[in-house]
DNA sequence: AGTCTCACG
DNA sequence: ACGTACGTGAGACTC
């Protein structure tokens, strides 16, 4: 993939800016004017959003030019530059500073020479260039790997010039460019290049004659006399202007297109800028969780932390009842195998820190911090408890009277944008840095993976700048939670959560070893056949787990059709090899050999790495602050994606079993949740009717989009008809719909009107919604959980689809995930609270799997229906599937 | 570190 | 005309 570097012609940009917004008035509150900085940021962080650049330069012109000393009257008719746009020059230039951008001027030169430096120097090292300028000088520059976003229009409207497009549009060359304006002239440069030949008879005497010095060269040929007339009485000036208009492309700059990279946080550099500009829209967008409640930016964390021992503890933390305590464990180690705690920091205020060292190969903790940690009366901050609670685990000791974790609410002050980190949530909210981990090597570190080596000096730093950054923050956090709506997900569902979710991950979930082995053996064997018959097919040996290699013998020696590519070659994914299956039987034997690989290696193998003797419980960690919609996620292992499409797949998950003999599997799963959720967010009649009706769904909108009656849909509709509901979710595209059943492109989208036509309200719902979102910013749940979306407004088509495809399927995907929530700690705290010997072990999105006590089954049973079905009230009625059984795979 | 592929909902 | 289904995590390969 080549870099991608985008020169922005600075000048030009801003005079766009100026005029584009001038009418509109923007000032701030102190009376600078700013319409054409706002114009220049928009334009910028649009085209960043919009292209992606690697690198990034902004070239700018420096007082008089070579070109003044050689023609006097050089850009003479332009009028001086109004002053409102010159006060703003300086702050664009701040904010091209802000940004980390390199903005580069050369004495003597123009920005077009600057521009055709830097694009001449970045092609050669490979670069793809684009330059942005509203300046038709540039068009000679264009080449290989050179093009000109040229700006038409208003701040967003540009046209992408390459050599195709000045071939149909003028019918040049980038090289005939020059001297086609030597020859019409140019009034906004003030050269009057030759009196009496304009555009039109400029580019068919180049067509023509190639370039200035051939038309001149052989003029006698020119078969207008008029125009033959003109060319030799102007020829000198012919030759001037051709020079004067050459952009040079061979200056010295001081820096080099390598210097130019693109920062990644370009973003949160920018808070102070726009707050200084009151661009108050710009910094909602950018940092949403920022725009409100941030105090100063880029304060320095430097606590003043006292190295306490154990004794001490509780004389520091005396008076811990209501204004609750800050709390970070340090830790070598932090997983559910091993947990190596070095220390822990406490702040009580912002300004009291304690640190508190532990010996690294201690087998427990010290008994007042222990006891500290377990009382629950004893309220904590923490960001991250659940990993916390883990290490403690380590230790045999218990975290408890944690009621504020700052990385759950940063998640939902996020809205799906960045990571819930401490460092952002610092940053974010509290305007606070916190200095980078980094070992001898410059290796990241994070709190729970320090160098066993570091003095405990270090380590009372690091940890209490966390603790100062949390007991600062966590006031505006929650003051931010509450604005937002979000308290009551906050404190009655995901806080609440947390602690479930720790009790599931450290109960586990047992696995057979000796099932496991007889299947890695199963699949070893014959993964083994497998290899040998496709060498053998093949006619010589290579790696079949390569992409590369695979694509090569496919693609090459057997010499099959490509069906697609991918960035770096041909694609090889199971739906190229499920076409190319009858065409060689090499293929079958592929697939066959991936799937039983991909079984072996993900599944079986790294299972009976993670099960150990005695018990064979694998512990999961469950993440609550990742994903963009309010999903959990699973990890080390992934317990959510467990095969079970398929029935070889299923084996899989018949290796996950209870306890022992007394105990069985119990399992319950939402029933189409996520489509209920459409039709009570839509609010469609006929969609609601039907989950009153408890009809089959997929039968139902088959009935309706092929206007048949239910007991006329045959299976194959119903299919398609599930294939549509499945489109509507996921933000239906005719192509996607196309490509998940089978039928052409237009079929799908004439099922799609069908369905519209159909069900009306699901249609004015999701135009409304997208309507709402553009202008909010972001789309909610039902809980009003957030996901910014600022790609809703963006110029590339395929970004803004990709946008409006998320924010019509976050509402639902987001909304399933706020229910199960709930009704997780619904179940939790009725299992609890009837004494029912019972224990969660996994929630899969719409699905949560328990492990009871045979003769509790029936009770279990009926708490998990009555919970789930009664977690939230919607239009449509919930419905819950409720099976048992003596392993995951066979449940009834 | 990034790409490709594939398991799940 | 653009080029697509939504949300994840993990293993193997490649550079």
């Amino acid at each position: 993939m080549k870099k991608k570097m985008f020169i922005i012609d600075g000048h030009s940009l801003a005079h766009r800016a100026f005029h584009a917004l001038k009418q509109r008035d923007f000032r701030t509150s102190g009376g600078l004017p700013t319409g054409a900085i706002y114009g220049v940021v928009m334009m910028v962080l649009r085209l960043i959003e919009d292209e992606q650049p690697d690198y990034l330069v902004v070239a700018e012109d420096v007082g008089k030019t070579f070109r003044h000393e050689a023609y006097a009257d050089y850009k003479g008719t332009r009028k001086p530059m109004d002053d409102d746009l010159r006060l703003q020059l300086p702050y664009i230039k701040e904010f091209y500073e802000q940004l980390g951008v390199p903005v580069v001027g050369m004495d003597g030169y123009e920005a077009d020479d600057v521009i055709g430096s830097m694009a001449r120097q970045a092609q050669e090292q490979g670069f793809q260039v684009c330059v942005v300028t509203g300046d038709k000088d540039s068009f000679q520059l264009v080449a290989d790997g050179v093009c000109i976003y040229y700006t038409l229009r208003g701040i967003t409207d540009l046209v992408k010039v390459d050599s195709a497009y000045l071939q149909e549009k003028y019918g040049l060359t980038p090289a005939q460019w020059r001297d086609f304006k030597a020859l019409r002239g140019d009034p906004a440069d003030n050269i009057p290049g030759i009196p009496g030949i304009g555009e039109k008879t400029a580019s068919r005497l180049l067509q023509k004659f190639n370039s200035l010095a051939e038309i001149l060269e052989r003029v006698e040929e020119i078969s207008s006399p008029k125009v033959r007339n003109l060319i030799k009485t102007h020829r000198e000036e012919a030759k001037r202007w051709a020079d004067l208009v050459t952009i040079k492309c061979d200056l010295k700059l001081p820096v080099a297109p390598g210097d130019c990279r693109l920062a990644e946080s370009y973003a949160e550099r920018l808070v102070p800028f726009f707050e200084k500009m009151e661009f108050k829209s710009l910094l909602r967008k950018i940092l949403p969780a920022a725009a409100e409640t941030r105090v100063e930016v880029g304060e320095e964390l430097q606590p003043e932390v006292r190295m306490i021992d154990a004794e001490e503890l509780p004389a520091c933390l005396e008076g811990n009842t209501e204004a609750p305590v800050a709390l970070q464990l340090l830790a070598t180690t932090a997983n559910w195998e091993k947990g190596q705690v070095i220390g822990l920091s406490f702040s009580k205020s912002p300004t009291e820190h304690w640190f508190l060292p532990l010996a690294p190969d201690g087998e427990s903790l010290p008994a007042p911090l222990t006891r500290w940690l377990a009382d629950a009366q004893a309220p904590k901050v923490c960001h991250d408890g659940k990993t916390q609670m883990m290490l403690a685990d380590h230790y045999q000791a218990r975290l408890d009277g944690l009621n504020f974790d700052t990385m759950l609410g940063t998640y939902l002050v996020s809205g799906g944008q960045g990571p819930a980190s401490l460092e952002r949530a610092a940053a974010v909210v509290g305007g606070l840095e916190i200095p980078e981990l980094v070992d001898e090597k410059g290796k990241k570190k994070s709190i729970y993976s320090l160098p066993a080596e570091w003095s405990s000096d270090t380590l009372a730093t690091v940890g209490g700048q966390r603790t100062a950054a949390l007991i600062k923050i966590f006031p505006l956090l929650a003051e931010r939670i509450k604005v937002e709506g979000v308290a009551d997900l906050f404190y009655q569902v995901e806080m609440p959560l947390l602690s479930i979710l720790f009790a599931m991950e450290k109960t586990g979930v047992k696995v057979c070893p000796e099932h496991l082995h007889t299947l890695k053996e199963k699949y070893t064997q014959k993964l083994a056949q497998l290899e040998t018959e496709i060498y053998a097919l093949a006619g010589e040996e290579f790696n079949i787990s390569s992409p590369k290699q695979l694509g090569m013998i496919l693609f090459e020696r057997l010499g099959l059709p490509v069906q697609k590519r991918t960035k770096t070659g041909y694609s090889t994914d199971a739906e190229v090899l499920e076409a190319l299956a009858d065409r060689h039987p090499l293929v079958q034997k592929v697939l066959d050999y991936r799937g039983l690989m991909k079984l072996n290696s993900t599944y079986v193998e790294a299972l009976l790495n993670l099960a150990h003797p005695p018990d064979y419980r694998i512990h999961t960690t469950f993440n609550q602050a990742v994903t963009a919609t309010g999903r959990l996620s699973s990890a080390e292992p992934n317990l959510q994606n467990i095969p079970i499409r398929t029935e070889e797949g299923r084996e899989i998950r018949r290796c996950f079993i209870p306890e022992n003999r007394e105990r069985v599997f119990l399992s319950a799963d939402y029933s189409q949740i996520e489509l209920r959720i459409m039709a009570h967010l839509a609010g469609d009649k006929k969609l609601i009717a039907a989950f009153h009706a408890e009809e089959d769904i997929h039968r139902r909108t088959a009935a309706e989009i092929f206007n048949l009656s239910p007991e006329q849909v045959g299976e194959e509709l119903r299919e398609r008809a599930k294939a549509v509901n499945f489109g509507i979710i996921y933000g239906i595209s005719g192509f996607g719909l196309a490509k998940g059943t089978g039928v052409t492109r237009k079929e799908a989208e004439e099922f799609i009107n069908a369905y519209f036509r159909k069900y009306e309200g699901v249609k004015s719902y999701l135009d409304d919604l997208i309507n709402q979102a553009r202008e909010d910013g972001y789309v909610t749940t039902i809980m009003n959980r957030r996901r910014y979306l600022p790609d809703l407004t963006a110029r590339s088509f395929q970004r803004r689809s990709f946008a409006e495809r998320m924010a019509r399927n976050t509402p639902i995907q987001g909304s399933a995930a706020d229910l199960i929530k709930l009704a997780m700690v619904r179940v939790y705290e009725r299992l609890q609270r009837e004494k029912i010997p019972a224990v969660l072990l996994i929630q899969v999105h719409d699905e949560l799997l328990v492990e009871v006590e045979r003769e509790a089954l029936p009770e279990a049973a009926q708490i998990l229906r009555e919970e789930m079905e009664r977690a939230y009230e919607l239009k449509v009625p919930l419905r819950v599937d409720v099976k048992s059984g003596e392993n995951w795979g066979d449940l009834t």
